[in-house]
DNA sequence: AACGGTAGGACATGGGACGTCCTATGACCG
DNA sequence: CGGTCATAGGACGTCCCATGTCCTACCGTT
C-alpha cells in the first residue's frame, strides 16, 4: 500500500531534480525519454507530471524543441486567482473585494517603505504616469498599472511586486467581466497625484493615507456597479445544484 | 498558424464550463469520456488538461471514483512558492526575506484593521495561544500559526488569510531546510503578548508596531542562520551553467 | 560564401488495453 | 429480519504505440 498518487510523486522528483542540479531558469530540462528512464515510469506519466509543472510556471514547454526550466513567475497564478474570483457565480462581488483588500494592504505598506527611501527620479517617473492618466483611453489604464508597479519595484521585494501586479491584472479582468462604470480620468489622476506629493515630502503616514483614499475611490466605483456593492453575496440559483451527487 | 497550445485551450474550455454551469466546489465534473465528446479531443489531451487544473487546485481527482470541482485553496500554491524560494540554490536567503516581508506587510495591515474592530473573545483565544507558545515543543509552532491565523481570520478577508497561512507554511519549510537556530520560547511569547495587549487596547498603531517588532525578532533569528543574513545572494556556481544551450 | 533542402531530435495528439479504486447491489449467514 | 461479505459496474491511473508537427543543424548546391 502507501501508494500516494504516483504522478504527484513524479512531480516532486522532477522538482527535486531541478533544485539539486541547480538548473537556472531557461536551462534545458532532460528529455522526456531520459526522464522516463531515470524515474522509471512511462512517457505519459512523465508528460502529465510535466504538464502540472507547466501550469505552475516551473517548466516551460516549447513544442518541437524541448522543455526548459521556468521562472515560476506570478503569471502562472493568474488562472488560479481568476478562477477563484469567478467560481460559483461571476456576480458574487465579495471576492472582488478580497482582491482589492489584499492589494490595498500590500500597496499601503510598500508605499510606506518607499516613502522614506527612494531614488530622486522616482517621483518624476510617477509624475509622468499621472500625466498619461489624464488622457482617457487604453493608455490611461496602462499608466495606472505602471504607476503602481514603479512603486512596488522601488521597494525591492520581487515577490510583493509580482503579487501586486498579479492582483492588478486579475482585478481588471474580473471587473471588466462585470462591466462596471468607467473611472473618471481626472479623479483617478487626482488620487495618484496625492500619492506622488506624499512621496515627494517623504512622509510615510501621508503616503499610506493617500493610498487608502485611492482605494476608497476604487471601492466606491465598484459599489456603483451592476450588483450594488461588495459583500452582497447573490444567492446561488438552485437550478444546477441537484447535479451534486452524494 | 494560430495554434495556441491545444491543451491550454482545453484547459480554458473546462474552466469556462465550470464557471458557466456554476458548479460549486465538490460537485462532480463531467466524465473524462463525456468531456472527450463535448470538446472533441482524445482522452489523453483531456487528461493532461485536467492534470494542469489539478495542479492549481481547480479540480480534485479521486482515483477510481471521479473528478470533482476543487476549492482552489492556497495549498495548491505551496509547490509553486516553495519552488520559487528553493530555485537556484536553497542557500540564497534573499528569497526567504521576500517571503517574510510579504507576511509582515499583510499581517501588519490585517492586525491594524482587527485592532479597532474585533469580537471580545478574540483576545482570550489569542492569550491561550501565547500560553501554549511558552512550552517548548512542536505544539509551540502550532500555537504560533494559530495565533496569526486567528487574527487574519478575524479580519474577514479569506484571500488575505489564506495567503498569510501559505506564506507561514512555506517559510517554515524553507527555514527548516536551511536549519537555522531554534527560537526562544520566552522571546516569542513576549512578542506575541505585545500584540495581544495592543489589541486589547484597540490601539491600531500600537498593534502595527508590535507586529513589526515581532518580525524584527524573526529576522534577527534568520540572520543568525548558517548563511549569515538576508540579501546575501550567494553566487551561483558556474559548474552547471554551461548546460544552458542557446 | 550564401542559400536552401533535408535529416534528425523532441514534443503534441490520438487511440487502445489493462489495472486499480470506489460504490452499490444483492446474496448469504446469523 | 438485519447485518456482513462478495461481486459487478463505473471511472480514473498507467502504459504502450503510432503518427503529426515544430525546430535545429548539417550538408550539398550555386
Amino acid at each position: 500500500m502507501a501508494r500516494p498518487q504516483r504522478s504527484e510523486e513524479i512531480t516532486k522528483r522532477i522538482i527535486d531534480l531541478i533544485v539539486e542540479r541547480e538548473l537556472p531558469p531557461g536551462a534545458p530540462m532532460p528529455t522526456e525519454l531520459s526522464l522516463m528512464e531515470d524515474i522509471g515510469v512511462s512517457r505519459n506519466s512523465i508528460r502529465e507530471a510535466i504538464k502540472a509543472l507547466q501550469a505552475l510556471g516551473i517548466v516551460e514547454i516549447r513544442h518541437g524543441y524541448g522543455t526548459f526550466v521556468g521562472s515560476a513567475g506570478s503569471e502562472s497564478l493568474q488562472t488560479w486567482l481568476l478562477f477563484r474570483t469567478r467560481a460559483r457565480g461571476a456576480t458574487d462581488v465579495g471576492r472582488l473585494r478580497d482582491l482589492l483588500e489584499v492589494r490595498e494592504m500590500l500597496e499601503t505598506e510598500l508605499t510606506r517603505r518607499v516613502a522614506t527611501d527612494h531614488r530622486p527620479d522616482l517621483v518624476e517617473q510617477l509624475q509622468a504616469c499621472v500625466a498619461r492618466m489624464k488622457r482617457k483611453g487604453p493608455d490611461a489604464a496602462e499608466a495606472d498599472r505602471e504607476f503602481h508597479d514603479l512603486i512596488c519595484a522601488e521597494a525591492g521585494f520581487d515577490l510583493a511586486r509580482e503579487l501586486t501586479g498579479l492582483f492588478w491584472d486579475v482585478y481588471r479582468i474580473a471587473e471588466s467581466e462585470l462591466g462596471g462604470p468607467a473611472s473618471s480620468p481626472t479623479a483617478t489622476a487626482k488620487r495618484h497625484q496625492a500619492i506622488v506629493d506624499a512621496l515627494l515630502l517623504r512622509d510615510a503616514d501621508a503616503a499610506a493615507e493617500a493610498v487608502h483614499r485611492h482605494f476608497d475611490e476604487v471601492r466606491k466605483r465598484a459599489k456603483a456597479g451592476p450588483y450594488g456593492g461588495f459583500g452582497v453575496a447573490r444567492p446561488v440559483p438552485a437550478a444546477h445544484s441537484e447535479t451534486v451527487r452524494r
